[in-house]
DNA sequence: CCCCCCCC
């Protein structure tokens, strides 16, 4: 037979454990597990333990355990090292009080199917021994760190239960409850949780009524929930719920969690009721409950996710856009936005958009570092980018490892390095196009439409203005504004409403364009400008610094050359007079291929022969 | 009981 001993198992751990006491990282056998169905989405997992000694079969996973055990996770007889948990007195559905272990993290020592038995002779645990004991042990003051429960002390944790809970009753000293063991099936519980977050106030008004509401989310050693307080008891509970700070909480209605609207790992999320009582959390051992926990992904990793999900992200503010203000389309409410360029160490940049007050507080001086909890995937013109929501958890140089971590990559070299941005407008004239001559824009009078109507031609480029063609913009990110340029050195952009001793060159073309049918004058940006002169905008105006007279011949290397033009056609009135504005969007080299299949077609439109 | 989260 196989022996405790072998294994190191921590005979006599259960007995301690289960009184309340403190047994660090003890060393127990599972003889078996059982899912049970906790209600919501997601089963527990009920777990028979032995410490080689007794057995308990009241042993619990953390539901982000649940997939280590059962028939694909950690086999029955493994032999495992416990290394957090935590013990909790549940009321046993008027069978008297019970104590649960929660076993938080572990890990495996020996796998089940080497040892395929039971080791030793473990007898259970005798239950009302137990009970005797948690009486007794209020003299033994375990460890806090073990123990969110029980910390106590206080043998008045064992008397009989009052029915009702009066909501002046003080809850300090009470005994508390894990998080992850909240369920909508148990209602009598005292959580002890930090407040990790808090959203404003909210007003709604519909069909079925109106209100107000926030929500705030707690956090403890096993988990965290959501809460939400409407009307009246958003009055009660605002201004006392501070973030950051510990509180006792009791008598909330739990329901599933809404998990399109709720990032936080937990089924259950719940609501403030005319019987939650809230008193602030004073103990000493209070500081030791977690501060908001993350699940940084990488800013590169973004790309792989879906658009609306949640995630959470760590970034140096690269760049910081002045402040929008605008219409929303649909409520027609008025919406200010910032937009900040986050980077990280995967040499990868996104655009994040702030919105209401946190863009008009938002103040980017210094490169700080911006740490995000559920902050919303977005898309864009092919590129992916973030923008936060009233329920995302924003700070701002927190003191946080990660957020040292990242400011010394930052400084010492992430400043000056290339990066990805992931919110670049890849698509920008990928979307298919019409092609056109430019007599048909003409005659369908094309431009009329609000957002522009878009088209390709085959053009060849007659004739480029130099004057104007190349300017000093800003150098922030997505700024691109012209500058003043002050004649001491600096330049003013107006839209940041700052001056730089820098700049970044510009080309900004206007060109007229001619096919078979006519021609048309056009603009052009930047990118596209770049492709045709077969230059950069930097080295374009490096070239015209050394000689201004070189930029004729720059431009000449494009004349006569044709392209495939996507030209977007809009009518702007100017001096109370409309006329039609072409921009071309995107230049591409003539696919002959391609272009040949569209005269083939158009050819039998009009001749009415088929030459398939 | 919210759950809209906006724009280019």
């Amino acid at each position: 037979m196989r022996c405790p001993k072998d294994y190191n198992m921590s005979e006599g751990a259960l007995q301690v454990i289960m009184s309340g006491g403190d047994y660090p990282n003890p060393i127990m056998q599972i003889l078996g597990s059982k899912r049970i169905n906790a209600g919501g989405d997601k089963e527990k997992i009920r777990i028979l333990l032995s410490d080689g000694k007794h057995t308990i079969s009241f042993a619990m996973l953390t539901t982000q355990l649940n997939d280590k055990v059962g028939p694909n996770g950690v086999q029955t007889f493994s032999v495992i090292k416990i290394d957090k948990y935590i013990t909790s007195i549940i009321n046993n559905s008027g069978k008297g009080d019970a104590r649960v272990l929660l076993i938080l993290e572990m890990s495996v020592i020996v796998d089940g199917t080497e040892i395929a038995e039971k080791i030793g002779t473990p007898v259970p645990l005798n239950e009302a021994e137990t009970a005797k004991q948690n009486g007794s042990a209020s003299s033994n003051k375990p460890s806090s760190s073990h123990n969110t429960n029980g910390t106590s002390s206080n043998s008045s944790l064992f008397k009989p239960k009052v029915s009702s809970m009066d909501t002046s009753e003080n809850l300090a000293g009470h005994m508390t409850h894990p998080i992850s063991s909240l369920t909508p099936y148990q209602n009598k519980w005292v959580i002890r949780a930090r407040v990790s977050n808090k959203t404003t106030i909210k007003t709604w008004s519909n069909s079925r009524g109106e209100g107000k509401l926030f929500s705030f989310e707690l956090l403890d050693e096993s988990g965290e929930i959501r809460c939400t307080a409407f009307r009246d008891h958003v009055d009660k509970f605002y201004d006392y719920l501070q973030v950051d700070k510990v509180y006792y909480i009791t008598k909330c209605q739990l329901k599933p969690a809404n998990k399109q609207f709720n990032s936080l790992k937990n089924e259950y999320e719940m609501t403030v009721t005319n019987d939650t009582n809230i008193q602030e959390c004073h103990d000493a051992e209070a500081s030791e409950l977690p501060q908001t926990q993350y699940n940084f992904i990488t800013i590169d990793k973004i790309a792989e996710k879906d658009v609306n999900s949640l995630v959470d992200v760590i970034g140096v503010v690269k760049s910081v856009s002045e402040l929008f203000t605008f219409q929303a389309k649909t409520t027609g409410r008025e919406l200010k936005k910032k937009e900040v360029t986050l980077v990280d160490q995967s040499k990868t940049s996104i655009a994040l958009t702030l919105w209401g007050e946190d863009a008009e507080t938002f103040d980017g001086t210094n490169n700080p570092v911006i740490v995000l909890k559920g902050a919303k995937v977005g898309e864009f013109g092919g590129g992916k980018n973030l923008s936060t929501l009233v329920s995302t958890n924003i700070k701002i140089n927190p003191e946080l490892k990660e957020c040292y971590r990242i400011r010394g990559w930052y400084d010492s070299e992430g400043a000056n390095l290339e990066t990805t941005n992931l919110s670049a407008r890849s698509g920008s004239g990928n979307f298919a196009t019409n092609w056109m001559t430019f007599k048909e824009v003409k005659d369908k009078n094309l431009g009329g439409s609000e957002r522009g109507d878009y088209y390709q031609v085959l053009g060849t480029i007659l004739l480029i203005k130099t004057d104007n063609i190349i300017y000093k913009a800003c150098p922030t990110e997505e700024c691109n504004k012209k500058m003043v340029d002050m004649q001491n050195g600096m330049y003013r952009c107006e839209k940041c409403n700052r001056e730089f001793p820098n700049f970044k060159y510009r080309l900004l073309a206007h060109m007229n364009v001619g096919d078979h049918t006519g021609n048309q004058w056009i603009s052009m940006f930047n990118s596209e400008v770049e492709k045709i002169l077969g230059a950069t905008a930097e080295e374009v105006g490096q070239q015209i610094e050394q000689d201004s007279e070189q930029l004729a011949s720059i431009v000449d290397r494009a004349h006569f050359k044709e392209y495939v033009l996507k030209c977007r056609a809009k009518f702007e009135t100017y001096n109370d007079e409309a006329r039609v504005k072409t921009v071309c969007i995107k230049v591409d080299p003539v696919n002959y291929e391609e272009y040949n299949a569209y005269l083939v077609d158009k050819i039998q439109e009009l001749t009415g022969l088929n030459f398939g």
